[in-house]
DNA sequence: GCAACGACGGTAAACGTTGTCATAAGCAGG
DNA sequence: CCTGCTTATGACAACGTTTACCGTCGTTGC
């Protein structure tokens, strides 16, 4: 049996009897022989490796984007490797140089690095294609998953003022994430509708993280007058609102009711649990890499000079959920 | 200028001049030229992956490890794969097929795949390197990064002793994880030391996740006498357990204490913040990362006949946070 | 009996880098 | 001038696959 029989036989290729197939498969499994991958790279300029960026978010926020991509890649022969930033609003070409160096065959950008145009000037540039979850600039660039943030803040700003709020504390995420105007746009419209308007006295900002959000929510809770509830623009954030409620001897909701944004698992291990909307993270991720992937491989079908047909737009939905962290004030 | 001295020149080889190793290098910028990773690995015999495996762990831990990972492979060629399993305990050779067509250099075991003595078989008959993170068996079986679980378990139980709990419940993690028999070892000492007995009666077993800690906290706070503390075995269960505690009308820790074990963000993003016994998870990572790329390195200078000297065993030291989830009995 | 086709062997080339080898130029010290 | 060292050069093999081309054999259909 010649090697190129091996090689069709254990690559699915045509040309090959199945009876000889099942020999080669039997045999490769007794030597337990697997081909090099660094030789299949070599010559089919292909590393089988994707990349996922992101910047410092809350691990739950993480952890639902591998999953999502990685749920995505099993049992394809494509890997993810993980390639946290920081910073990469003041040193994108550094960053872009870090991902083309990786051997990527594609990355997955995730906020805020999906929204950073030298960064995608660059990846375009060196020819390496990417795909990005809930971008807010550029939408038509690259391959795109995201949901419509607007709506989403849209909906949870809603709630709080169907219930009776108006005195509503705001905490920001960073600024850098084109995200936060995006929710800031939903809260204002939902106020518009209510016939009531945003007390720019009550907005503050923070960076995503816990502790930042609670040294800007005890901030913003010392202020007079005092919000009767706290919007939050992460779940990370509405939690340490929470906990800088009790803090000062107050109670959630009965106080001051609390939302997030996410819907991450913080938000359900948080005692009240947090009402939030939700963010389909996992999805929004095995979507993007599940596009990507099918560029790479229509990209390598040949046919690349008129496969380059705009990728259908990924919108996910959001969906509410309203738990115990929010109540009528009193 | 031959394409060996280039070679040389980006490898830093010697038998290249200075200036020459200059031009080499201001030329290869201008046209933005990276080697071929395919290439070099096809020739080295090396990847430049390093795998990093864990089972359904809490989001926390998981960045914790991959931080820890990530942070000794910064500015190192290597790259970082992240290999979540499934059930490791029942198909360890199906994972381990898994880990070797990889093509990884090497890979970092985290519980319970450290403690399958079936995986670490396969992964020694494939001569794939590994390290361990806070293994519980075999601990003189390739690199391992630990701690000493017993005397944690020991410092967090001796604290609710020592504040006068005598009735204490305890919430033992994923029993495949032998982690959980050395700190309830830890455990039995302190109360042997306090001159107190475990109620086995008080003994329920979860998996370390969140959902199943409340049911069974649930359970346990059903139970006549109640206990006056609750004792779990890692954070994500000791927040379930608080939340169990309230959602039954009772304070933390007024009416019970509430403890836990690793030390992870929910421990301080909790309300009250939890007392816990911290597990350094990225330095255990970091160490184990170093020591598997130090193995990796001196195998491949040739000296691999008397390189093979037993790693020296990497201990780390728990650190015990009393935080505001504990107080004496009332 | 002949053409078409599928299965398979042989040989060689290609992927992009590094290692080996022999060799030469430039420069110092003897 | 010879010797030894550094820097650089070209030719060539090697890593382990896949692919291309050419050819043989047996089977099928007409």
């Amino acid at each position: 049996m010649s090697i190129k029989t091996v090689s069709r036989a254990l690559n699915d290729a045509p040309h090959v009897s199945t009876d000889a197939r099942e020999r080669v498969r039997a045999a490769a499994a007794k030597l337990d022989y697997h081909p090099n991958i660094a030789a299949q790279s070599l010559i089919a300029r292909r590393s089988y490796l994707i990349g996922l960026t992101y910047e410092r978010p809350s691990p739950s926020y993480v952890v639902e984007l591998q999953n999502g991509a990685l749920a995505r890649l099993e049992d394809s022969r494509f890997r993810l490797v993980v390639l946290p930033f920081r910073d990469v609003a003041n040193r994108p070409t550094e960053l872009g140089r870090l991902l083309v160096r990786a051997g990527l065959d594609g990355v997955v950008l995730a906020p805020p690095a999906c929204d950073q145009d030298d960064l995608l000037e660059m990846l375009d540039r060196q020819k390496l294609p990417y795909a990005r979850i809930t971008p807010h600039r550029e939408m038509a660039r690259g391959i795109v998953a995201t949901i419509d943030e607007v709506a989403a803040g849209h909906a949870i700003a809603a709630h709080l003022l169907s219930i009776g709020h108006r005195r509503i504390g705001i905490i920001m995420g960073d600024p850098s994430h084109a995200a936060c105007a995006a929710r800031m746009e939903g809260y204002r419209r939902a106020f518009a509708e209510a016939g009531a308007a945003i007390d720019d006295h009550l907005i503050v900002t923070g960076d995503f993280t816990y502790d930042v959000g609670y040294a800007v929510a005890a901030d913003l809770l010392r202020r007079a007058p005092q919000p009767t509830a706290i919007l939050a623009q992460n779940d990370d954030m509405a939690v340490a609102a929470m906990a800088a409620v009790r803090d000062r001897g107050m109670a959630v909701p009965a106080d001051v009711s609390v939302a997030g944004f996410d819907d991450s698992e913080v938000s359900r291990t948080a005692w009240p649990q947090l009402t939030t909307v939700r963010q389909p993270v996992s999805e929004l991720a095995w979507d993007a890499t599940d596009r990507l992937i099918a560029a790479l491989e229509t990209e390598r079908d040949g046919s690349s000079k008129y496969a380059a047909s705009p990728a259908p737009r990924g919108d996910h939905a959001h969906e509410l959920f309203v738990r115990s962290s929010t109540a009528p004030p009193r």
